[in-house]
DNA sequence: GCTGTGCATTGATCTGAATCAAGAAAAAAG
DNA sequence: CTTTTTTCTTGATTCAGATCAATGCACAGC
């Protein structure tokens, strides 16, 4: 085996156990599909227009996944730290172009598995086409939550929605990345904010 | 082998071997996790605040699943028919109540599978693990565009996004509904496709 | 054939959140 | 500690799409 700096793994190994059992086995071999990264703040890990060649698996720090429109707006679509993925799934599925640009918000490590080593993996370890499809129908709760939200509630709902999800969010990333996330502007959290208070 | 109506099986075939190889054998044991129901337009299948039982399989005919909000609005999540899965799936795996209910917008045939019988084939027949991890890759893939387009497009845009992807839907699916599912009113509809027109 | 109920259109008006514009505050960099 | 950059706040104005209201249309039931 080779000679692998393991600290990442051991988020990675937490995530997997939390929805399906492994072997130290399988353990043992499941470092040898990744490749570890480490990213500055700000620096990207995908462009648009690009072929997203890997899944991420974020080991440590925060980084957003979003699209620019024509005025060069951009519209944040997940935020991704600790325990989450992150890629373009329809450019890394069905090597198409990615639609979608991918930055570290944080300094972080991301762990990389490329197309033939993600299917690599889910043919030789079972358990882990068990923990996609356990990872992939949950994420699909959430965003369906995300979608009847975006779809439903006012703007000041939707910041409130967010905040109970995730009570933490507000210490950890800038208001301006929650706005956009939420399809919302700075401002409008900002006076969401004044008018909770009072 | 107890004797069934075999015929909503056949769609059902046709969408696992669209993302997966199945044996005769294989085959010839799916059907006993399944039970088929029939639906006249306008009956329910979930109720909000009822537990979702089932994962349900649209063999036949088209449903909407939906969230009612405090002034009775209903709000569309998901336009399904033939070929598509409906639940309130938070409901039917977490075992909490239901926050969306389920009708039938046309006569319909649906394939239910309980959660017991939806762990059951999971573990008995490994395709089917594989099957379902496909297939909620692909809806990530789907709801992630439609997060997009709810915050990024004009309703126009959204409109038209809608079209590019089914562009049958509007034969299918009446104007109110499809309003309800991009999150506008059918009166912005009209005026969309006046203007389109024009 | 009428009649009712649900769906679609069109117009007038309203409103929640965006945009535009300045500063203030906080954090990062030197 | 000072400067620069980034984030946050506050106010004035605008605008896309909602709401309200009325009418037209189509097809299902009698």
């Amino acid at each position: 085996m080779k000679n692998k700096n393991l600290s990442g793994y051991d988020e990675l190994f937490r995530q997997l156990e939390e929805k399906t059992a492994l072997t130290e086995d399988e353990k043992a071999r499941i470092p040898q599909f990744f490749e570890s990264k480490n990213l500055e703040k700000k620096q990207y890990l995908l462009r648009q227009g690009d072929y997203c060649k890997n899944l991420a698996f974020v080991a440590k720090g925060a980084l957003k996944s979003y699209t620019l429109d024509d005025k060069g707006q951009e519209h944040i679509s997940l935020l991704a730290w600790e325990g989450w993925w992150v890629s373009d799934f329809k450019s890394f599925i069905a090597e198409e172009k990615a639609i979608l640009a991918i930055d570290a918000i944080e300094d972080s490590e991301v762990l990389l598995i490329s197309r033939s080593n993600y299917e690599a993996l889910l043919e030789e370890i079972p358990s882990m086409e068990r923990y996609f499809r356990i990872l992939y129908q949950n994420s699909l709760v959430t965003k369906d939550r995300r979608l009847i939200s975006s779809n439903t509630y006012t703007a000041e709902e939707k910041y409130l929605h967010l905040l109970k999800m995730y009570p933490f969010i507000s210490q950890r990333i800038p208001q301006n990345l929650i706005a956009s996330y939420l399809g919302l502007t700075p401002e409008t959290i900002s006076r969401i904010k004044k008018n909770l208070v009072e």
